[in-house]
DNA sequence: GCATGATCATGC
DNA sequence: GCATGATCATGC
């Protein structure tokens, strides 16, 4: 049988490929999709479809690349569109399975370098929570090699994933270990226990992943959206090598521990205005060589969150740190592995600490931190709590002077983690899945999860 | 002085 | 209009 492209051939692939654009797989083979018997819930069909009828070979799940001679590797993905028309990725790019068994010989160059990995042609569709994916309309298409500046922190990435496994703790594995590359959970939930080498207990199944930020950049690539708004921190390859991400960040900030942050503002000619909303990410840019108006690249690749916290002079945060609020419809929807909560609670974080001194916030130190194993199976516990609580419709345990108390997890009940309003005021309301028994309302103010303020002082700060 | 509920202010 | 960082108010 000719075809129509070269399989040999990465240009010739490549190009093939990009004819796709502005198609669904649905109208184009209309007729040939109910022979490969695929199931709605197999996130994989678009790609399944794209492989056999569109490309006519057979899937393989080996460790060579799909596209063998040529060393191109098939992978299609979700699309978001922002309302300015911009792509995000949908999610995640998940890349092979990680064998632990034999992940612990492995070298970076023979693994991760050749393959599956080291060239990837994408296929990206516009998602569509009601469109099946495969009449879904392919957007973008395109190959991808890595930067070398990032194949540096990839290959790094990849040691620490290694180490952990090496270490008899692949069960500890969390994405907020690393910047671009995680080892995401994969598979059913719940379930895939697999065997580790070097400890008995067993882990969840994983798989090499990039981080939803790093796909961004992918799209923004291949979409030849102007790169423009983002600063670097990683100048070149030779920074690379030298330095990882932590060791610039905290050098760059470590010049000015001691100093207020009026002196740091001045040292930039920034406005000291503490009030507003931007100061501290403007410090933050200013200290790290950052234009006020662009983004950190590496901070958006990795999505590591910063957060800004004032300690008191006795070394306990002024507040406690919030996060999204929660809708109390989906909560109750979620398993813990898929929820919104552990989601965030397994990124990296920055912390930037500032204690006051004589009514004056004076620069302490920076840490980067990812939640450790033990404190995100705590925090389970006040998540658990708080969906088991708005499932039986007790949030609300008495009325006092007009003030509603809840049954949610406060912080005793936890000293990781409690559930607390976030809202404009009372009325500032998410529907409820069921009536609140005692006091009868379908609503209820918005609330979130927030780490104690005794844990970010005993856990992060001064550990 | 802390815990908990409530609210404010800014910026997009 | 809403998300987010920040702060207030009350009671123990």
């Amino acid at each position: 049988m000719k075809l129509a492209y070269n399989p040999d051939n990465k240009d010739s692939i490549i190009a093939f490929a990009k004819l796709l654009i502005g198609k669904s797989v649905q109208t184009e083979f209309k007729k040939d999709i109910p022979k490969l018997n695929l199931s709605d819930k197999d996130k994989g069909q678009l790609g399944k479809v794209i492989e056999e009828l569109y490309f006519k070979y057979k899937p393989n799940s080996n460790s060579a690349a799909d596209f063998k001679k040529a060393g191109l590797e098939l992978k299609s993905s979700g699309l978001k569109q922002l309302k300015n028309k911009e792509y995000r990725a949908k999610e995640r790019l998940v890349l092979n399975i990680i064998n632990f068994v034999t992940a612990i010989n492995q070298k970076f160059d023979d693994d991760f370098l050749v393959g599956k990995n080291a060239h990837i042609l994408l296929v990206f569709y516009l998602y569509k929570k009601s469109t099946n994916q495969l009449a879904s309309i392919i957007k973008l298409v395109g190959d991808w090699k890595y930067p070398s500046e990032d194949l540096e922190i990839i290959r790094r990435d990849w040691e620490l994933i290694k180490k952990k496994i090496v270490d008899g703790k692949a069960h500890e594995l969390s994405e907020g270990d690393t910047f671009y590359l995680g080892a995401c959970t994969k598979g059913s939930k719940g379930g895939n226990l697999r065997f580790q080498p070097n400890s008995k207990i067993q882990a969840k199944q994983r798989a090499y992943s990039l981080k939803q930020g790093y796909v961004n950049h992918i799209i923004a690539s291949i979409a030849n959206e102007p790169l423009a708004v983002y600063g670097k921190l990683i100048p070149s390859l030779a920074v690379a090598k030298k330095k990882t991400i932590e060791d610039i960040v905290i050098s760059k900030f470590k010049r000015f521990y001691g100093l207020t942050a009026e002196q740091i503002s001045n040292a930039f000619a920034i406005e000291y205005t503490p009030g507003t909303k931007s100061f501290y990410a403007h410090l933050t840019k200013s200290i790290l060589g950052i234009e006020l108006d662009k983004e950190i690249e590496e901070f958006e690749k990795a999505e590591i969150i910063v957060k800004t916290v004032r300690l008191k002079e006795n070394n306990l945060p002024k507040e406690d740190v919030s996060f999204p609020t929660f809708k109390y419809e989906e909560i109750v929807k979620e398993e813990w592995d898929e929820s919104d909560f552990k989601e965030i609670l397994e990124h990296k974080f920055l912390f930037v600490f500032f204690q006051f001194e004589n009514e004056e916030l004076v620069l302490r130190k920076v840490k980067f931190w990812n939640m450790p194993y033990s404190d995100i199976q705590e925090a389970e516990k006040v998540w658990a709590k708080t969906k088991h609580v708005v499932k039986k419709g007790k949030i609300v345990k008495e009325v006092k002077a007009g003030i509603r108390y809840t049954n949610f997890p406060n912080k005793t009940f936890n000293s990781v983690s409690h559930v607390r309003p976030h809202a404009t005021n009372a009325l500032d309301t998410y529907p409820l899945p069921k009536k609140d028994r005692l006091t009868n309302k379908k609503e209820y103010t918005k609330h979130c999860f927030w780490l104690n303020s005794t844990y970010v002082r005993d856990e992060i700060y001064l550990k």
